[in-house]
DNA sequence: CTGCAATCTGACCATACGGTCAGAAAAGGA
DNA sequence: TCCTTTTCTGACCGTATGGTCAGATTGCAG
């Protein structure tokens, strides 16, 4: 067991790899705990649990519940940006929107435990993300919106409130991570490869035809 | 100030009348706590101020906090279910789902915490609920599936997952109660007659054009 | 009016929680 | 190896919470 035998990167040492590892090990366990106990019912002793560790060692990489739970709906709020790109660059609605769909089904499906914390997190008033609303969140909004009212303009698809139609947007494929679990009662188990196609592809073919653009 | 001079009903005496007027006062003040805070951030203590009590008197007539948030889950359970009636006796989709998509609306509008409570229910795994997910509305979703897939062979609408577009209606629809805060920041303030106006529409416009029925 | 049952309430209790801290253990540089 | 810094941890603390209870108060039947 010698100390020195991997040396995969140059700047990164043990130590400095080690904490990136445990904050991660965190928040990770502190995403899955919030997203199924909500921030209330979470208890960092049920976090440090999930990951591994005594509790106290949470408060040694994280000052407090709330910092941690920040940490963690930042991290969210980031993939949740990265997915917005999708939109970005497509010459119509029926490339654009189709993509932005595609994109967030995806993250239903991969992250649905960050829906879950973001969907509370707003719920409850977005006690730590407010100013991302009205700043981010409201500048993107308002881009896509003006994105869409031009795509309307130009006559590439029906006349539609491009504001609600984002509405519709988030909520149709959200609504697979948040209410996941009510959904798999009614499937009658997790969804599979061909459910979340099927899936994908609903919301995707009523909204597209529902703002005038051919499948 | 006689006691006897109101007599409004014939079998309600004073003592059941204020133990009704009482239990709803709790569980309107329950309904609000539990969807600002979730079940784990709300407080007995915060419910009974709210309901103008003495904690103490909250455990009078409700044994525990489970019982007291079950009842409150139950309360907005038949509420959803007699919204799910506006859905019946239509002859086709442009009248039921446009129906059903009013009748959702304006329970967001007028129920926006017993929507969240529902969803926060839901999203930490239906804890309480679990048997109503698995009958009530299993049974009622499955009925619906089966009248839609009736229109879409009887050629009223356009081929399209029943299952899927059942969700598509419950997350378009609720995301404008448990999104409420998001989307009174993005539109810079609370929505009007108006705004409720223009979502409604646009919501049944996409939707119904979406699933092939003129609007 | 009288007695009984229903209703109400301040004071109290055990528990669980977030957070702290002194000191042990480990890692790295000289 | 020795010393410093970082990392780790069991034990502990103050507080807030859900829940209890004895006793006061109130409504109502006889």
């Amino acid at each position: 067991m010698s100390a020195s035998s991997d040396a995969e990167g140059p700047r990164i040492g043990r130590r400095e790899a080690n904490r990136r590892a445990t904050e991660e090990a965190i928040l990770n366990a502190a995403e899955t705990i919030f997203a199924e106990a909500g921030f209330g019912g979470a208890t960092m002793q049920l976090i440090a649990g999930l990951a591994g560790l005594p509790k106290a060692n949470l408060h040694y990489y994280f000052a407090s519940k709330e910092e941690l739970y920040r940490r963690v709906v930042e991290r969210i709020f980031q993939i949740w940006l990265e997915a917005a790109r999708a939109m970005d660059d497509a010459p119509g609605p029926a490339e654009g929107i189709a993509a932005y769909i595609d994109a967030k089904m995806e993250i239903s499906r991969r992250h649905p435990n960050g829906s879950k914390v973001w969907a509370s997190e707003v719920m409850h008033g977005a006690p730590v993300i407010q100013d991302y609303l009205e700043t981010t969140l409201r500048d993107w909004t308002a881009g896509r919106a003006a994105v869409i009212q031009g795509w309307i303009d130009a006559g590439k698809m029906a006349p539609t409130d491009p504001q609600h139609l984002l509405y519709m947007l988030w909520a149709a494929t959200q609504h697979y991570a948040d209410f996941g679990h009510q959904i798999e009662v009614l499937n009658g188990g997790p969804l599979g490869d061909a459910d979340w196609r099927a899936a994908r592809e609903s919301v995707k073919r009523v909204i597209l035809r529902g703002i005038g653009v051919a499948v």
